[in-house]
DNA sequence: TTAAGCTCC
DNA sequence: AATCTGGAGCTTAAT
């Protein structure tokens, strides 16, 4: 059978251009996201269906014949953006040359090319896809012409695939009805003006029971009577003119035949099409031409077994080697050492023998480069004043968007090897006892260890040439010791009193379920959102349904301001924190009591985009705090016998930072004067004297100076305070007003990231942002608040590690036995032998304190409890 | 696997 | 014209 794949040009080229980054040029400037996303979209569906035949239509830019005379509706188009102009020939000659018909026409869309064209093709008895981004074009499925629509999201393509039948079960009208549908609803970014006050829903409710527009205006008798009858009553004509408006035509004059659109393989795939992407410097598209081998750096890892004496043997005093030591579970199964680019595989579960050969390194100057260090600290005793390169920190220094530093990505970035991933390496087998047998086990281990080695060099360079290796040498490779000990120690769990919590939040649950569903008048999941929409939105009929995304917005600010309209919803609210404290907490952390009967969370080094510690399995920098209850819950976390918590937080850290970087005198001096700043702020941005800002006003500059902090927008900040934007923007003007040095250092960061896609914090820390490069508004906006946020956010994350380096430091050269156990971003948490409190008190407070001299003094907030819930 | 929701700083 | 506060991790439902 004849397969006829139709392209809507202009939606496909669209698509590509804003999906892609807009920086992507040849040599001579041309723009080519736009090909680039159209030619990668095409192969898809060309390797995917092998079509017969394919025709891709365009829009004809000029003034349009068809909708002439009403010039107001469709005949003025926006203009494209010339970035996207200037590829609009280039791809016509790229199909010329791969032989594809195209179609255009004076007059006509390239819908009604594409609709008339799908109807003779499916007459001709061929299977008919029309490839587009517009929804618009649903409304042409039927049997045999099928509707693909690509989405990208996180980066992944995936495509929508439309029969008549699915058009049916998804949108719940057949592709016939979808027309009429767009006639009462209307399209804004069509120009379709539909009838005022009818949405999606009520359209789609009307035309599921009339099937028409006509036929909705004939019944609108059987309408109760209501605004919406109201409406199409004195709306009528414009409801039959938007019908015929959204109607693709079927019957357009086509430029060519069916029968002119058939396609050969070997012209798509010919040798000038490949020049012609060469040409552009579109090499990603090469790989569809088979006989393109790509100049795969050449890549062979020397890999054999010896023993852990020849290593040594191998080993040149002052030299680099890369280190991966194998484990499973906490058990040695063997060590890769790759020296000079050989990689010694030594199956051994003797971790004195490697220790000693690691000393025996140390002492003879050598460097030691690992994928990753933490797991290594304690098995091998190492100190943070050793020789070891730490590959995985060093990445992250360097890239900390990327997330996960696996050797072939490393390789891949820096040396530009192409390598399998372990993954595709090892597949899913475990690691045991026998795992140094398997030769793809054993590829993967000398990876690592080879990886390490290669990078040492290139990655010292780069920490170097970026001004971070400061950084890294005094704060990030001692800061990873630090996590290692809160590992290592944990937090004691009183597990008789968890129980017991979770045992008052059970009874209470029980009772909330049955009044919810009596409530609701039957029984449904109340965890889920869809569910609990229906019941609250659809069988309550409560008000405001109206913040949706694929569905009703059940959210808790949503719920808050339905709080008084049905008794169901504070039950609901409540229900909901408490199956949370049960769930994620009571049950979460209950499983990760380990034997010791503590909790050992990780410490993550690697993760966050501003440089500051994340904890998880489990997280315990989210253990509940703001409510009354949820905190009850910091009671289970109990110290030692013989120890007591010692807590202490920064006050308003991030502030102080943005004082101290911006040289804002006011803010600075009103840090040096006040312990209030919330208050103070209020008193100047409000022109209030200080004895008069009451807690309203305290509030809402407290609002202010979280959005500043945040990137503010006067939408956010007037959704925060539930005040009009009109108002949060005179806050904001009149907060930047006040302090001037906080709006130009704002300014700068702003203008800095713009100008090296990066932003920096005091310490050098560096925050790439790509958003800022975007063509995407909204991205552009994140990026722009991102820009001010993460260098305060970022310079505190370092004062912090700089303070728990100097704590740990201190504790240890006194040889007491307290011990930093958790940090949560602005606070540590010391469990202090009860005789070294008053020292451990000192020592935090003053580490804290003076991590770092800024132009504003750092307070800190200390407590002392018997548990979580008393250092407060 | 993703989205929606919630917890923290 | 758009948009609509930064950084995390975990659980559940739904795909």
């Amino acid at each position: 059978m004849k397969k006829l794949l139709l392209i809507d040009g202009n939606s496909i080229m669209n698509r590509g251009f804003y999906a892609l980054p807009p920086d992507l040029t040849n040599r001579e400037g041309l723009h080519t996201n736009a090909l680039l996303g159209f030619l990668n979209i095409f192969f898809r569906i060309y390797e995917e269906e092998h079509p017969t035949n394919i025709c891709v239509a365009f829009d004809v830019h000029a003034p349009t014949f068809r909708h002439e005379q009403f010039k107001d509706y469709k005949g003025t188009r926006h203009g494209m953006p010339d970035e996207l102009r200037e590829q609009m020939p280039v791809i016509k000659e790229i199909l010329h040359t791969m032989k594809i018909t195209t179609m255009e026409l004076p007059g006509y869309e390239a819908d009604d090319l594409l609709g008339t064209m799908s109807r003779k093709g499916e007459e001709a008895g061929m299977e008919v896809t029309i490839l587009s981004g517009d929804r618009d074009l649903l409304q042409l499925a039927t049997e045999n012409v099928m509707i693909r629509i690509p989405k990208t999201r996180m980066g992944k393509t995936t495509v929508e695939d439309y029969h008549a039948a699915e058009v049916q079960s998804t949108y719940g009208v057949t592709p016939e009805e979808f027309i009429e549908m767009k006639g009462l609803m209307g399209d804004t970014s069509d120009n379709i003006p539909g009838v005022p006050g009818i949405g999606p829903k009520t359209a789609e409710k009307l035309i599921r029971s009339y099937h028409t527009v006509e036929s909705v205006l004939e019944h609108l008798n059987e309408l109760p009577q209501n605004k919406t009858r109201a409406t199409l009553e004195e709306n009528r004509e414009m409801a039959l003119f938007s019908r015929d408006l959204s109607r693709i035509l079927l019957t357009a004059p086509l430029p060519v035949d069916v029968s002119e659109t058939a396609v050969q393989r070997s012209d798509i795939l010919s040798e000038a099409v490949k020049n012609r992407f060469l040409d552009l410097e579109m090499k990603s598209l090469l790989k569809h031409f088979t006989d393109y081998a790509p100049e795969k750096q050449e890549f062979h890892l020397e890999l054999r077994d010896g023993k852990l004496s020849e290593v040594k043997a191998f080993t040149e005093p002052g030299s680099v080697v890369g280190f991966y030591p194998v484990f499973a579970e906490d058990m040695l199964l063997g060590t890769a050492f790759s020296i000079g680019g050989n990689v010694i595989l030594t199956q051994t579960d003797a971790v004195a023998s490697v220790y000693e050969l690691l000393s025996w390194m140390r002492s003879n100057q050598v460097s030691i480069a690992v994928p990753s260090l933490k797991p290594l600290i304690r098995p091998f005793h190492i100190t943070p004043e050793e020789n070891w390169f730490n590959i995985e920190v060093a990445a992250y220094l360097l890239d900390p968007l990327a997330g996960e530093y696996p050797y072939h990505v490393l390789l891949q970035k820096y040396l530009e090897y192409e390598v399998k991933s372990e993954k595709e390496l090892v597949g899913k087998q475990e690691r045991n006892v026998f795992s140094f047998a398997v030769p793809e086990m054993r590829e993967s281990f000398a990876m690592w260890a080879y990886t390490a080695e290669a990078l040492y060099s290139v990655l010292r360079e780069r920490l170097e040439k970026t001004d971070m290796m400061t950084l890294y040498r005094t704060m990030e490779h001692p800061a990873t010791f630090v996590l290692q000990d809160m590992e290592q120690f944990g937090i004691r769990v009183d597990r008789d009193a968890l129980e017991k919590y979770g045992q008052r939040l059970d009874s209470r649950i029980d009772v909330l379920i049955r009044e919810i569903y009596t409530d609701a008048g039957e029984e449904f999941n109340i965890n889920s959102p869809k569910q609990l929409g229906q019941i609250l939105f659809e069988k309550l009929e409560l008000p405001s349904g109206k913040k949706t995304k694929s569905g009703y917005s059940t959210n808790v600010d949503v719920l808050m301001k339905l709080q008084g309209a049905h008794p169901i919803v504070p039950r609901i609210l409540e229900y909901r924190q408490l199956t949370k404290l049960r769930s994620t907490y009571v049950e979460g952390l209950m499983t990760a009591v380990a034997a010791d009967g503590r909790i050992h969370s990780r410490f993550h080094q690697t993760v966050t985009a501003t440089g500051r510690i994340s904890s998880a399995e489990p997280n315990l920098q989210n253990i509940p705090m703001r409510t009354e209850l949820g905190r009850e819950l910091r009671k289970v976390f109990i110290p030692e016998e013989g120890f007591l918590f010692v807590d202490a937080d920064y006050s308003q850290i991030e502030l102080r930072v943005m004082a101290a970087m911006s040289g804002d005198e006011n803010l600075i001096e009103a840090f040096r004067q006040s312990q209030d700043i919330h208050a103070t702020t209020a008193s100047k941005v409000f022109h209030v004297p200080l004895e008069e800002v009451d807690s309203s006003l305290r509030r809402k500059a407290k609002a202010v100076n979280f959005g500043i902090i945040y990137g503010i927008s006067s939408f956010g900040l007037g959704q925060d305070l539930d005040i009009s934007r009109q108002e949060a923007q005179s806050y904001i003007d009149q907060y930047f007003e006040t302090y001037r040095g906080v709006k130009n250092f704002l300014d700068l960061l702003v203008e800095t990231g713009k100008e090296t896609g990066e932003v920096r914090t005091l310490y050098k820390r560096i925050r790439p942002i790509p958003e800022l490069k975007s063509s995407n508004f909204m991205t552009r906006q994140f990026g722009e608040r991102v820009a001010m946020n993460s260098p305060i956010q970022g310079t505190a994350a370092d004062i912090i590690k700089l303070a728990m380096i100097a704590v740990r430091q201190e504790l240890l050269s006194r040889g007491m036995r307290s011990r930093l156990i958790l940090q949560i971003h602005d606070e540590l948490l010391i469990e202090a032998a009860k005789d070294e409190v008053e020292e451990v008190c000192r020592i935090l407070e003053d580490k804290m304190v003076h991590a770092a001299a800024l132009a504003v003094p750092l307070y800190v907030d200390m407590h002392t409890g018997e548990n979580l819930y008393d250092t407060k």
